[in-house]
This record gives structure tokens, C-alpha cells and sequence, in this order.
DNA sequence: GGCTTCCCATTA
DNA sequence: AATGGGAAGCCG
């Protein structure tokens, strides 16, 4: 009886995106699994593609029409994706409108993604002057990018002759870390015995004798050439006279550098008593609930956390934290394994692939109980999960920029109810649509209005920049935030400095024609980078020399304008001789472990300031912060988007509570142009509530999320008049589905209307209720891949992050 | 006619 | 994504 597999090949296109069938090999037909990784033929020639099994049918009728092809090989001895995260990728790629393949592979860590390769070898009957000449002495040659032109155009005509073959590799990344383990096999006595036949030159050969009769457990290799100063010879030497055996031995690569002290239980206030007791109850009644964990900066929100996985735990489950990217720190993680110690896993992207994958591993063998992660720690392959916590909810990095455009939390949501396990929400400033969702009873709401050890929230000044620039010229600091840098320089004590960099940098302009040196390829100012002396793109990495005189008018009065933090760091430099900074941002902190060095730096007091980007918002603790500077707070108010005010506000909240955690009372500067907005009044009194009944009315007024849904499409292309017609037809075919309620933002061209040579439009469908609007979107997907392939690309983002 | 070049459907 | 087949283009 032949059995089928449906496999989902690892080519990403719409018109591959579905399972292929193949004939399982009998030698595999018992062990064949979905969720394996194979190896199957795929195409006229004889290309190999990697897939992923979907599903095994036992008693398939074999159709006469088509004959199948036969599975090659299978690259894994057990399914590297289960039951439930197959399921999750077919909801994925449903609800993204991104292929099952991306899902897939999105799940897994990178070491698991194939590497393939081409290689020829000359046939029997190539000519020897032409073999020598291709091939040299070399029986077969890789065919990769680096051939010459001339040399790939001969192969082709020699394997249209049949003088060359060509065969396919797939290779397997993934790499088991293994050492050599050493141990004695001979009997003390015997041990004995060698000893004493040694000659008595023999000296480092003794020693090791020596060892192993004291030491009968195994060692690892490097470990006894370095305790005994010998060389792998003498290592050898006693191998080989049946002293000793090595073998190798599988280990994982440990991402933690350093040991954590264990940590107990903190006692709880009673609102996070509450809180902890209703998250156990729904672990404990496998009640798939969501909770809206509402807490002030400092009121505990982690303890929480800790102690509702705990309960998991207890119950014998697992616990799964994430955490945003830019708030992994080791502070955070510390904490975590302080209190869970070996049983926590963590994954984010300071690991190399290797650590990645180890810890991959180690959670899927059931080794880690607990997973702490950024936005992709969410499919880590827990299998009986008790409570899943999702940290600064409202961070937009939980939402992936491309294909799958999925958000972390909703995956969370997805899971808790195929586990029947609780999710827990935590914010000081939820997301309008969490917040909303509370407020609507589909989420529970739990809140922590109190700072542990009744801290006091700090006192807020909102310092009208318009007001200084009159008083005296343009700089970054006005003086009341000067002058209480100063009072904390004299005191000892630190300070936070925030520099809003969103949609905001240094650039350089003429003053006599006012000409902005832009980039070639894309519609966007190049940004003044001092460290390296260029010009460079935050795009597509353009790199070109400052210049100094004016390329448009010949002026040599060309200067810079914005302010970048090294730019900040030089005034405060000059401002204050005496201060010791630490400055950190992209280009500080771009090197592994040098955003955790400098926060290490400013902890152990070995600087005054800390001046930063939006990076030094989030989760930090010093206790001897007393005041925090936000230097330009409305740089992401002006952007034009919905969310502008949203983000502006939940920014401010955040870095204020930066300040004054322990005894010491902490003090806030923001510097702003608009000193009466909204979103900066409320977040210098750090009032949630109105600040949300104001903005619900606002996005209730504008038709915006959460009382709309929203998809965003982009259409790009390298010559700008097949990206706008394509969006002129797309439109056309949306007004054939949606009802008169839909409405249409657009197309425009995008905020920035050309990155990397390409041009981009978009199109913005707000809309409640669209029953025809997903199978459209699809159509427009597999259309766009059929009718012109020439550069068109069709990208499709449900509920965005921003409509720019 | 014999060759290359470009386009395009097909992939189980 | 990559392949081979087929149509279209080019030369003597």
C-alpha cells in the first residue's frame, strides 16, 4: 500500500502555496511524521527543495492522472514543528495573508532554515582539454554566484549537451555544539600497573595516570589538558594504551554569562494579591481568560508575573514572558532566572544562531519550563502552557514589519485558548485597543493604582521651548532643565536624558539656497553620522562624504541642522566640563553586550549622565536617578499618524517614571513646543484615564481604530507608473466588494515614496464589517504574482501600526 | 537553418 | 525561486 505525504515546499509564492503530494519510500513509512522537515525533488530538473511535512495520508487511492514523485530524505528524526504550531502556522498564513512556508519557518529558529547548493560534475564523455579547463584537478565544482559569467554560460551549454550533470544539495544549518569527554577505562589496579611500567622520563604521561586514578568520573577534554598542562598528545598516547576513552558528548551553548542569586517571593500588596490570585484561578480552572494587567510605573507588575508563572509551575505547567526587544535587559532577565533559575529559557536577538537554537532545543525537549522573549519567543514550543505574560502590551514592536506581519500578542491569544490558559496584559499605558477591549468586559481588568513602598510619583515640569528660544539662542537645554542638572551634578546624584529620535535626525542644509543633501535612492534626507564622518542613509545603508561646499549653489555656508545625540552630547560637553556621560544609541550600543555594559556603567555610579534615545525609556531601575530630561518631546507628535499622540503619550508616561524609584523624590523636565497638547498635559500627570477617554473620542471622530478595522496594501515597483496603476486597479476592484460603510484612504504615494530605487503606494480600507474583503485581498495577492512579475510587489498589512 | 535571448507556465 | 520549453529575434 502506498502512503502519501502533503508537504509545504520551501518556495515562497502565492501559486506554490499549498501542500504537494509525494510517495513516502517504504523504508520511511512508518517513521514519517507531520511537522518533519524532508528533502523532495521539485521541477523539471532535478532541484531539491527543502519542505515541511503537513500531513500523512495512510490509505490514499492513488490518482492514474498524476504520478507522484518520492520523498528523498528526511532531515529530522522527530517533527521539529508540532501539532499545535502546524495549526498555528495555517491560521497565520490565513490571517497575514503570508505564505505557510514563512510561517513555518518564522516559527522555527534560523538554524533549521535550509542552505542549498548547486553542483556540477563533468560527465564521462567532457573532452579533457575542456574539463581541465572548467574543473581543474577537482572532481566537481560548486555553482554559486561567485562563477564567472562566461563559465556559467559554457556550463549551461555542456549540460544542454549532457557533458555536465548538475545535482542539488540541501544542507542542514543546524549544528549540535559537541565536546570530548575524557575518562578512565582501566581499573585502578591496572592504572597502578601502568604507572610503574612508565620510564621515569615519562614525566607528563605520570601525571595524567596520576589524575585518572584519583578522578574516575568523566572530564571534559579542554578542561584536563588545562588542569594538567598537558597536550592533546599525551591525551592521545593514553587512548591509545587503553588508559583512558573519549567520547563525544552533545552540549548546549549557554547564553548566560553569569550565575543569578535565587531570589524568594516578595510580599505582596493587596491589589497584587488580587491580581496573582486571579491568574491562578483561571491557570488552576484551565480558563483560557485575558487579563488587562494596568499598573503605574513601580507598582509591582513583575512580581506579579513571577509569581502567577510560579503557580503554573506548581501545577506542573509552563510559563511563557515576553517582553519588548529594547526592555530585554539583563535586569529583566535576571529577575527572572533569580527566581526560576536552570528552568528558564530565554530567546531574543543578542543570541548567536547556535545559543538560538540550543535554547530553541532545550525548551522543545521540555528542558526549560519557563521562556522569557521578544515578539518571536511567542511560538517558542512550549507544550503545556499555564500562563502567558505579555509585558508592555502596547509596544509596537510586537507587531513584525514584514511578511508574516503578525503581533506577538494576538498569537498569545491564539495560544491561551488552544492551551485553555490565562494571558496576562500588563501596561501603564495600554494600547486604546486593550484598554477598550477591558472596558467591553472581553478582557479583565486589573489594576495597580499604587507604587510599592508608597513611592511618589515624580513632580512634572512641561517647559515651553518657545518661550526659551526668545529668552536666548537656540540650544538644546532651557534653563530651568540646566540649572537642575547642575543642582544634581553638586548632589551626586543622576541623570536621565531622553532625546525623541522618532522620524527625527541630523541632517545637513545650506543656508544660502537652502538645499537638503538627500539620497540617491531613496526620498529621504541622509543623516550626518559624526563617528564614521559620512553621510549615511537609515534606509538602505547609502554612504557618502560630509560635504562642505554646496552642490546645488557652490556656497561654502552648507552646516548642520536637527540634533542627533552626539551633537547633544558635544553641547552638554562644553555646558558642563566637569560631567562624565555616557551616551547611548544606535551607534554606541551596535556591538553585542554594549548596551548592557554601558547601563552596568551607569548603575555602578561611573557616570552622571545618561543621555539616550527612546532605548532608555524602558525598564531601567537606578535608584539614584532623581530627574529625567526629555529634550524634544513633540518630534513623534508631528508625525502624521493616528497613533502620534498614542505613542507620544505612552513615551512620556514611561521615561517619567524613570525617576525618583527609591527614597529620593524624582523631578521631570519636558521640553516642548506644544506645551498645551493633550498628550503632554496628561502625561505630566500621568493620567491614563482621561488621557484615554480624550483619545477614544478623537479616534471615534476620525473613524480610527479600535472603532475601525484597518488593512493597509503597498504596492511598489521600480518604475513609478506601474506601482500607482496598480494601485489605481486595485481600487477598482475593491469598490466592486466592500459596501458603501468601507472607507478608502488613498492610494497616496507612501510617506517615504522611494526606498532602495523602489516607489511605493498605499492604501488605506477602514471598514467594520467586510464579509467579501479577505477573499479579495487574496485574489489581489495571487493577481498580482500572475499578471506582472516585473518588480510588482503587493504587501498587505492587517491592522497596521501607523498609516504612514 | 541554427543559434541566442527573452518570456512564462509549471512545479506533486 | 528556478527550471525547461517555446516563441521571438538575429545572422549568414
Amino acid at each position: 500500500m502506498t502512503q502519501i505525504a502533503e508537504v509545504i515546499v520551501d518556495v515562497p509564492t502565492m501559486q506554490t502555496n499549498t501542500p504537494y503530494s509525494y510517495k513516502i519510500p517504504a523504508a520511511l513509512s512508518d517513521q514519517l511524521q507531520p511537522g518533519m522537515r524532508v528533502v523532495v525533488p521539485f521541477g523539471n530538473g532535478g532541484r531539491k527543495v527543502q519542505g515541511f511535512v503537513w500531513q500523512v495520508k495512510p490509505d490514499a487511492k492513488p490518482d492514474p492522472e498524476v504520478t507522484l514523485k518520492t520523498i528523498d530524505t528526511v532531515m529530522d528524526p522527530t517533527p521539529v514543528v508540532n501539532a499545535e504550531l502546524m495549526q498555528l502556522a495555517g491560521w497565520l498564513a490565513r490571517t497575514t495573508y503570508a505564505f505557510t512556508i514563512t510561517c513555518l519557518q518564522t516559527m522555527l529558529p534560523n538554524a533549521l532554515k535550509a542552505k542549498y547548493q548547486k553542483w556540477v560534475k563533468p560527465s564521462p564523455e567532457l573532452s579533457q582539454p575542456v574539463r581541465q579547463q572548467i574543473f581543474g584537478e577537482q572532481s566537481e565544482l560548486l555553482w554559486d554566484d561567485s562563477l564567472k559569467p562566461e563559465i556559467v554560460k559554457q556550463l549551461l551549454t555542456l549540460n544542454r549537451q549532457h557533458l555536465v550533470q548538475v545535482h542539488y544539495a540541501v544542507n542542514n544549518q543546524s549544528h549540535v555544539k559537541k565536546i570530548t569527554m575524557v575518562k578512565p577505562a582501566m581499573s585502578t589496579n591496572e592504572l597502578v600497573r601502568a604507572r610503574k611500567a612508565l620510564r621515569s622520563t615519562a614525566v607528563k604521561q605520570a601525571t595524567l595516570i596520576d589524575y585518572l586514578i584519583a578522578h574516575r568520573e568523566p572530564i571534559s577534554q579542554p578542561e584536563l589538558e588545562h588542569n594538567l598542562k598537558v597536550t592533546s598528545t599525551i591525551l592521545n598516547t593514553g587512548e591509545a594504551n587503553g588508559w583512558l576513552t573519549r567520547q563525544a558528548k552533545e552540549v548546549y551553548r549557554d547564553p548566560f554569562q553569569t550565575a543569578v542569586a535565587q531570589t524568594a517571593a516578595l510580599h505582596l500588596n493587596a491589589d497584587q494579591e488580587k491580581a496573582v490570585h486571579a491568574i491562578c484561578e483561571a491557570t488552576d480552572q484551565q480558563h483560557p481568560e485575558t487579563f488587562l494587567l494596568e499598573g503605574v510605573t513601580g507598582s509591582g507588575k513583575t512580581e506579579v508575573y513571577l509569581q502567577a508563572m510560579a503557580n503554573a509551575l506548581k501545577q506542573g505547567k509552563q510559563a511563557l514572558m515576553l517582553v519588548p526587544e529594547i526592555s530585554l535587559t539583563p535586569q529583566i532577565v535576571g529577575r527572572v532566572r533569580g527566581r526560576f533559575g536552570k528552568r528558564v529559557a530565554v530567546l531574543h536577538s543578542g543570541l548567536s544562531a547556535g545559543e538560538r537554537f540550543d535554547e530553541w532545543r532545550r525548551i522543545q525537549r521540555g528542558e526549560a519550563q519557563v521562556v522569557v522573549g521578544a515578539r518571536s519567543a511567542v511560538f517558542a514550543p512550549l507544550k503545556n502552557l499555564g500562563v502567558i505574560i505579555v509585558d508592555e502590551e502596547h509596544e509596537g514592536s510586537y507587531k513584525q514589519e514584514d511578511n508574516p506581519r503578525y503581533h506577538a500578542r494576538d498569537v498569545a491569544l491564539w495560544r491561551s485558548r488552544y492551551h485553555h490558559c490565562p494571558v496576562v496584559l500588563g501596561s501603564a499605558t495600554p494600547s486604546l485597543e486593550s484598554r477598550a477591549r477591558a472596558q467591553k468586559n472581553v478582557y479583565t481588568r486589573l489594576v495597580l493604582p499604587h507604587r510599592v513602598n508608597q513611592q511618589q510619583l515624580p513632580q512634572v515640569t512641561v517647559v515651553d521651548m518657545t518661550e526659551e528660544l526668545r529668552h536666548h539662542k537656540e540650544s538644546n537645554f532651557s534653563t530651568p532643565l540646566m540649572t537642575a542638572i547642575q543642582d544634581r551634578l553638586q548632589r551626586g546624584e543622576q541623570t536621565l536624558l531622553m532625546l525623541n529620535r522618532r522620524g527625527y535626525s541630523s541632517f545637513v542644509m545650506c543656508r544660502d539656497c537652502g538645499f537638503v543633501l538627500q539620497c540617491p535612492n531613496c526620498d529621504i534626507s541622509l543623516t550626518l553620522h559624526m563617528d564614521t564622518k559620512t553621510m549615511k542613509c537609515h534606509y538602505c545603508g547609502h554612504e557618502e562624504p560630509i560635504p562642505h561646499i554646496c552642490p546645488n549653489c557652490h556656497s561654502r555656508h552648507i552646516r548642520y541642522y536637527g540634533t542627533g545625540t552626539q551633537k547633544v552630547e558635544q553641547e552638554l560637553k562644553s555646558l558642563l566640563p566637569a560631567a562624565r556621560i555616557i551616551r547611548m544609541d544606535v551607534d554606541t550600543t551596535r556591538r553585542k553586550g554594549a548596551h548592557e555594559r554601558l547601563l552596568r556603567r551607569f548603575g555602578s555610579h561611573q557616570a552622571d549622565i545618561l543621555l539616550g534615545t527612546q532605548m532608555i525609556a524602558k525598564g531601567l531601575d537606578f535608584p539614584d536617578v532623581t530627574l529625567v530630561g526629555v529634550l524634544n518631546a513633540d518630534t513623534s507628535l508631528g508625525l502624521p499618524d493616528f497613533r502620534a499622540s498614542e505613542r507620544t503619550f505612552q513615551l512620556l508616561t514611561q521615561v517619567s517614571g524613570r525617576a525618583g524609584r527609591a527614597e529620593k523624590p524624582g523631578q521631570v523636565f519636558i521640553q516642548t513646543y506644544n506645551p498645551d497638547h493633550y498628550a503632554i498635559q496628561l502625561a505630566k500627570t500621568q493620567n491614563y484615564e482621561q488621557f484615554f477617554g480624550r483619545e477614544m473620542q478623537l479616534r471615534h471622530r476620525g473613524n480610527y481604530p479600535p472603532y475601525y478595522f484597518a488593512v493597509k496594501l503597498t504596492a511598489s515597483d521600480v518604475d513609478e507608473h506601474k506601482a500607482a496603476e496598480a494601485m489605481v486597479s486595485i481600487v477598482r476592484k475593491l469598490k466592486t466588494v466592500l459596501t458603501p460603510k468601507a472607507i478608502l484612504l488613498g492610494p497616496t504615494p507612501s510617506a517615504i515614496a522611494r526606498v532602495n530605487k523602489r516607489y511605493y503606494y498605499q492604501l488605506v480600507i477602514k471598514y467594520k464589517k467586510e464579509p467579501q474583503l479577505d477573499s479579495a485581498l487574496f485574489e489581489i495577492l495571487s493577481q498580482a504574482q500572475k499578471v506582472s512579475r516585473g518588480g510588482l510587489q503587493i504587501a498587505i498589512d492587517r491592522n497596521p501600526m501607523s498609516f504612514m
